[in-house]
DNA sequence: CTGAAAGCGCTAACAT
DNA sequence: ATGTTAGCGCTTTCAG
């Protein structure tokens, strides 16, 4: 490996120099620093960052925890986080969670030992517990919040992204409308239960538990929550499904089932995807601005490691798409 | 942070002796051993990677480079390499080249200085001559292989899938089956291509150069392929599509031209998915054992690590999957 | 079986 | 503006 020795070496000065030349260049003459520099690109030095880390005790590192990288969703979320901290130099140690509080723990202690300067995740059921173990390291949380004190969130606002598109179904005239919301121990899942309610309320409307089944955030999940809510007498004309992956389940169940969308059966998920959108009908849904959030999230990890104070949380928008998987009700026997 | 020094005070022993009990456990007295270990639990000890990493020049980690993330082809792979590299206590440094060769140059230059023990590449174009970078370290290629001497390859059998399904088509009665190929300088596309001719050949049928057009492997190159390919007097009456993403857009492309499928076009993709499988009519394609070819290749590399000296090149098979986007073909007008 | 000491490559004091 | 020196936390000779 060429080292800072052999760059020095070359162009005739002592180590610290050369070090400093390369990324301290102001205290340095110019023509050394370019003597320094020039013997670095012949050479084909590359710094090593272990020792570096070592040294400075931090890495130019994040980390990044994901919980389902095979979510387009998610995948969107780390690209979005990469290309911001490529952007700025920073490289990312990227995890996956699966859900499973053990597997986040486990990425956590093993980030731990890597030195990161700061820590995107996107939580779990026990992301607070967790987090102990990389304490006092800037984190920001990202889609959801763990209910951390005080925690960096960067979201979007569920709450009224799932009022809008439950209104819209009020609005074509459906009364039994359906909910497949996720694990009520994630707050997305509790915010668009909350913006559901809030739609029934507005219309004037009951809430009937009976129409609201949990989910597992994944396809098989959907699927069999959308079976027992589409079986069941009086069965809802109208499904609000509270993630991409549970829509597309909610999908096949309604196919199983025999019946027609939309005229059987309107329905709206959250967030968009290519599948939502080239599937037939096309899906109407609550599309997120997902690989800005990622940004966002970045972003806002690199500035909260730059020392600046932030604002604890951000929320962005999301944007109700009209496409064809909605009708309005027809009244039923 | 809790260092080596801690452990082996709170044990009463030497940092050399506590950095012995924790890695080569028979070099050590039992109950010294069981002090240590109790130490290291009770305080929450995490080694510190880079200052190792720094000592014995590697890390336990591989670097990773997929060329696009947000293809689930690729989140596949990488949770396959993720997953097994996990299993075996290595950490994965993942990057993003989305085909562009100066991306990868530019991942291959970062992740050098984390000082990884061996790569996992999906090649692009140039990938022969970015490896320079990282010359001499180990090194297994995934899904494509960069052309580069002796090196270690883990990949589809790209020639008789293609060919099975060219074969399927032209068993159907098809005798015009075009095919979007995707850049001749990646070697999946260049042995599908193969194939397809095969296929042809063994029909005793002539190759016609008009009907295979080369795309970009994303949605957008597959569609305009597929729209010219379509548009042309004497159209075919099948489509063979050489991945997953260009796939998409030969749907697309049908659709807008208010073409049938299979009624009025054949279609066979090759890379199945969520997408191809819940789309209607559900597409038939040319299925990878996508989540194995990652394992696979990361257990190559460990073994490779562990100086084992391997066959250079592993090709697993792919299967072919009957759908519902293939009919016989009409006699047209 | 255990401890003392050296050094991985780099940067930050400190000195000049 | 530059060089000298020390040390980040760990592993590994080398002694004992």
């Amino acid at each position: 490996m060429i080292g800072l020795q052999d760059v020095a070496r070359a162009a005739g000065v002592s180590p610290a120099t050369a070090s400093r030349a390369l990324h301290r260049p102001d205290l340095v003459a110019l023509r050394t620093r370019e003597r320094v520099e020039q013997a670095a690109l012949e050479l084909g030095y590359r710094p090593n960052v272990l020792a570096r880390g070592l040294r400075t005790r931090g890495s130019r590192t994040i980390g990044l925890i994901v919980t389902d990288i095979l979510n387009p969703f998610h995948a969107t979320l780390a690209k979005g986080v990469q290309d911001a901290a490529e952007a700025q130099g920073y490289t990312v140690l990227m995890f996956n969670s699966d859900e499973q509080p053990d597997k986040e723990r486990r990425a956590l202690e093993t980030l731990h030992g890597h030195l990161p300067m700061g820590l995107i995740v996107v939580p779990t059921a026990r992301t607070r517990e967790n987090l102990s173990v990389v304490a006092g390291l800037p984190t920001v949380e990202l889609d959801r919040a763990s209910g951390l004190d005080g925690a960096h969130t960067v979201m979007v606002d569920n709450v009224s992204g799932a009022r809008e598109a439950v209104a819209h179904l009020l609005g074509l005239g459906h009364r039994h409308v359906g909910m497949i919301v996720g694990n009520l121990d994630i707050s997305t899942a509790r915010e668009r239960l909350q913006g559901y309610r809030e739609a029934l309320e507005a219309a004037g409307l009951p809430y009937d538990d009976g129409l609201v089944l949990p989910g597992d955030h994944r396809e098989q999940g959907g699927r069999l929550a959308a079976l027992r809510l589409l079986s069941g007498r009086e069965r809802p004309t109208a499904l609000f499904v509270g993630n991409n992956e549970m829509t597309v389940g909610a999908v096949l169940a309604a196919r199983e089932l025999g019946l027609e969308i939309p005229g059987d059966l309107s329905l709206v998920g959250f967030d968009d995807s290519r599948w939502a959108q080239t599937m037939s009908p096309a899906l109407s849904v609550v599309s997120q601005p997902t690989y800005d959030l990622g940004q966002l999230a970045c972003q806002h990890l690199l500035s909260l490691i730059a020392g600046q104070s932030l604002p604890g949380s951000v929320r962005l928008p999301t944007r109700m798409v009209y496409r064809q998987s909605t009708a309005p009700a027809t009244v039923l026997a």
